[in-house]
DNA sequence: CCACCGATTGTTCTTTCGGACAATAGCGAC
DNA sequence: GTCGCTATTGTCCGAAAGAACAATCGGTGG
């Protein structure tokens, strides 16, 4: 979902993410009360959102998206480079901050890392996903297990979590089977639960 | 799974079961050891464990099952009527304590309502699930969609579902097609980590 | 040096899921 | 008594998931 009232930026970042292929705009609205509206129907996994604009100010849109949904990725793209506005958008909750002047790539960077769960501030500081080590992982899962893990968990369907990873569906498949033997899982629903169980997974990730 | 070193009562019982139609007997075995054994290949919902065998003593099973696999229910029935038996197997972490004397009916009742989340112990006295009040679910969930949702999060298929439930598949559909509405998910999958995120799962359950 | 394991990918097939229509009955609220 | 919500069921259909084969490649540890 992107939020700004700039008309062309919103449009264009649209057509430019669409592009991508593997990433769908669901909603593009100009204000933060729209997109606290559009919460719901549009079902967004990140939030790409201005926080400067007119009316209510953009910090309450994010923190009420960051309360209401808890598990939405909110991206701050704001044409602020300040520090400040930086420090406070990740005390209210923000998974990531740019600043309008960086080029689509980071912005598509950005929006992949929020999705495992990763932070990411401007600076163009790439910061891999912390990932436990694997001699830590119950059940015998592998590191890449668990990756794959956490975007079923948030709701991605294999052919996403394909091109979220840079691997074909098939591989994801090969992984999903792999973790439902290991936690003794029927389906990817279950293996979620049982992620849940092992301490895999956390409420809030 | 049927673990009892009576092959009468193994084969019996395993017929009655099957004959029942929503339920599967993934395995039927004759000792502690070779249910354990059996855990991960045969992947059970229940297990149904005689206490009195030879060799490893029953609770010894019980206790490595349920240490192993605590999602794994398992209703014990044996032959003894001891209710020193059956707090010792409490302990141990049975979901149910029958007598071998029961009818088909009360194991089949014992079996569906632990798939539930619920006791059963002996004495016929039918314990219905203890759901929280529905004023007291977030999101909007009802009590309905949360039995759903947590026979979903053990890895039931909606037809699964419709069959412990009594009501048709086309109607767990709905079920979970609300629930997915209600917690923002995309799929079954997001809505069991958003069970969990939310508080409706715990753990261990 | 070879065996083992994890990651990767391929094809095909069946089953299941989830969406989009729509519709009825019961129950408490106003 | 009507309003609204929940539970229930129906059909049709495309998309996704999962099973069942098999296979390659690069490390790790014997």
């Amino acid at each position: 979902m992107i939020v700004d009232d700039h008309p062309v930026f919103r449009t264009g970042l649209a057509n430019l993410l669409t592009a991508e292929g593997d990433l769908e705009v669901v909603a593009a609205v100009a204000s933060g009360e729209a997109a606290v509206a559009q919460l719901g129907a549009s079902q967004p996994h990140v939030v790409l959102l201005d926080l400067r604009m007119p009316g209510h100010d953009g910090f309450e849109a994010l923190e009420t998206i960051h309360r209401r949904r808890p598990d939405v990725k909110v991206v701050v793209v704001t044409s602020s480079d300040s520090p400040v506005d930086a420090d406070r958008a990740r005390t209210a909750g923000a998974a990531g901050f740019l600043s309008k002047h960086v080029d689509q790539a980071e912005i598509v960077a950005a929006i992949r890392a929020v999705c495992q769960g990763a932070d990411w501030v401007q600076e163009g500081v790439r910061r891999p996903v912390a990932l436990p080590a694997a001699d830590a992982l119950p059940c015998g899962i592998s590191v890449r297990e668990l990756e794959v893990l956490r975007l079923v968990r948030n709701g991605f369907a294999n052919a996403e979590i394909g091109r979220v990873l840079g691997i074909t569906e098939r591989t994801v498949k090969a992984h999903v089977k792999a973790l439902c033997d290991k936690l003794g899982a029927a389906d990817r629903a279950e293996a979620v639960a049982r992620g849940f169980d092992h301490g895999l997974l956390k409420t809030g990730e």
